[in-house]
RNA sequence: GGCGCGUUGGUCAAUCGGUUAAGACGCUUCCCUUUCACGGAAGAAUGACGGGUUCGAUUCCCGUACGCGCUACCA
């Protein structure tokens, strides 16, 4: 039991869940089941002011949209519970004051403005951006640089103090990450990151070794934008005298802006036109709504399936995978090194490609919904599956439905006439016209006997069946699109049909 | 600036030293279909650059360039 996989997803409640977020999601949990473990989903809610109403249910509406279910989570709860940080406040002071005790941390008293100066004293031409770091330290105002009366007295006076990891001034350290090999780094570039802020609360280096400790994690995948900072991590685990158990690491490439460089943002969907977020959110302090790609109209399988294969293959040429099948193919190691720009194009084949492939009844539901939008109500299920069967291979977005499907529940309010008014003659009018007398005739209404009456018709009038086509769609259809003309009058049935060609305006 | 990571066609990408450098998306053309799709066929890469190592490098090493990330009492 001991050696069993526990992975862990920890999104801080600040907002919508980012595509990006949704893909380290994803490989944590096919990763995880892959090997028969557990997923746990943990709330690092460590920064009050960023804290955001309505997040956390969100987050977890997402997963849950995506077909992810935690096997531990503030919701379900666990062994390990609570599974959120600021409920698990009390915990992480005592492995600060431990670091402290032993010499690996250290109080600091410098307030904001301190540091502000701190930053702007030491600024250079060549060092635009200086750290706390072990250069600085003894600079500052903290246990390291004042003497323990002093220190004594300010902690005494209720000063608001923080503490600081003390890095070590020249050792190198290095991990092998799953996805990149070995990793190393200088400590003494790595600037002495605070540990535990001033209302006492942990920032997430902290949080993150002590509850991945604390949860048994063995494997933690995050994000690239945290590889800077592994190696405060690493002497985290070492100094709590965790080293053994330290997790495996990978860090996940970034999923990038499709035009130009740089970390995919939801400002780049706004301005492209693309969803960037799992869901819709819309933000409870400013209002502002951001699309989400299952409103947009997407299947949550073509969504995870996407997401996939975004920075992942399993070598061969398969691409559409079911969770099933991804959770059964998915290793760390086929895990890209290099970003990836996002796609909206491949995003919407994906969709399309599981549009075609999934059955009526599994569709029925989105389809349903759909057309209710649009004003198609109280229609017959078997009646709108058939339909499905029909227009779905032209459906990329679940949204066309209501376009593709409308003219098979109410006829159509416009016609496209200019699609046909160059070859409109007497003849076709005619035709027309003794159509409907053969067809209100026609005793069997299926596709082959409406399409043989119809050629039957025509060869009698001497004209070419093909080029009475087009006339007919436009007035069971409106436009040009749609299946098989004949295929839609039976679905239509023979009273529509009749009334729909009747119906068409003059053309000339 | 420092530190780290990365770099195969417009995009996603295969290749674990030896191939005519796969495949997919998108695009263009054609076939099928007198609708739109679906389906099928075809077209387009001097593998960032320069050095090595090797009988042989897209694949291994070094350098350069470029890109990205981090450089908060945010995660």
């Amino acid at each position: 039991m001991s050696d069993k996989v526990r992975v862990r997803f920890a999104p801080s409640p600040t907002g919508g869940l980012h595509l990006g977020g949704v893909r380290t999601v994803l490989y944590n949990y096919l990763f995880a089941k892959h090997h028969g473990g557990d997923f746990i989903l943990r709330i690092e809610d460590t920064d009050q002011s960023r804290f955001v109403e309505g997040a956390e249910d969100y987050i977890m509406e997402c997963l849950k949209w995506c077909g992810i279910e935690p096997d531990e989570s503030p919701a379900v709860g666990g062994p390990h519970a609570p599974y959120r940080q600021s409920e698990r406040k009390e915990s992480y002071r005592e492995y600060a004051e431990k670091l402290v005790a032993d010499g690996f941390a250290y109080y600091a008293f410098d307030t904001p403005q301190e540091l502000e100066e701190m930053r702007a004293n030491y600024k250079t031409a060549e060092n635009p951006s200086p750290q706390y770091d072990n250069r600085l330290r003894t600079k500052m105002r903290n246990s390291l640089s004042l003497d323990a009366a002093t220190v004594q007295q300010l902690i005494a006076d209720g000063t608001p103090y923080v503490i600081r990891i003390k890095m070590p001034e020249n050792e190198t350290i290095s991990f092998t990450d799953m996805i990149r090999g070995e990793v190393s780094f200088n400590t003494g570039n790595v600037d002495d990151k605070v540990l535990l802020k001033h209302d006492g609360m942990p920032t997430y280096h902290l949080a993150v070794v002590v509850d991945d400790h604390a949860m048994e994690i063995t494997h933690a995948f995050r994000g690239e934008e945290w590889l800077p900072s592994a190696p405060v991590h690493l002497m985290l685990w070492r100094w709590l005298g965790w080293e053994e158990r330290m997790p495996q690491w990978a860090h996940l490439p970034l999923i990038l802006k499709p035009d130009g460089n740089g970390k995919l943002s939801k400002r780049d969907g706004d301005r492209l036109g693309f969803p960037v977020f799992a869901m819709n959110w819309t933000d409870p302090r400013t209002n502002e709504f951001t699309q989400g790609f299952r409103e947009r109209g997407f299947l949550p399988e073509a969504f995870v399936n996407m997401l996939a294969m975004l920075g992942w293959n399993d070598g061969t040429e398969q691409e559409i995978y079911s969770m099933e099948e991804l959770i059964s193919a998915f290793s760390m190691d086929r895990v890209h090194k290099g970003g990836a720009k996002f796609d909206f194009e491949k995003a919407k084949w994906f969709n399309h490609e599981w549009i075609k492939r999934s059955g009526e009844e599994r569709l029925l539901p989105d389809v349903k919904a759909v057309l209710e939008r649009s004003g198609i109500t109280g229609a017959d299920d078997s009646y709108i599956k058939k339909v499905i069967g029909m227009v779905k291979e032209r459906c990329t977005l679940l949204g066309d439905f209501a376009e593709q499907g409308r003219f098979f529940f109410i006829a159509p309010a416009v016609h496209d006439i200019d699609a046909i008014r160059a070859k409109w003659n007497g003849d076709k009018e005619n035709f027309f016209a003794e159509l409907q007398g053969v067809l209100g005739d026609l005793e069997d209404w299926s596709t082959a006997s409406i399409e043989a009456a119809f050629k039957e018709l025509a060869t009698t009038l001497s004209i070419k069946p093909g080029e009475l086509q087009l006339p007919f769609r436009i007035m069971l259809v409106g436009g040009k699109f749609g299946p098989t003309v004949f295929d839609i009058a039976e679905a239509i049935g023979k009273e529509d049909t009749l009334k729909r060609i009747a119906a068409l305006p003059a053309v000339a």
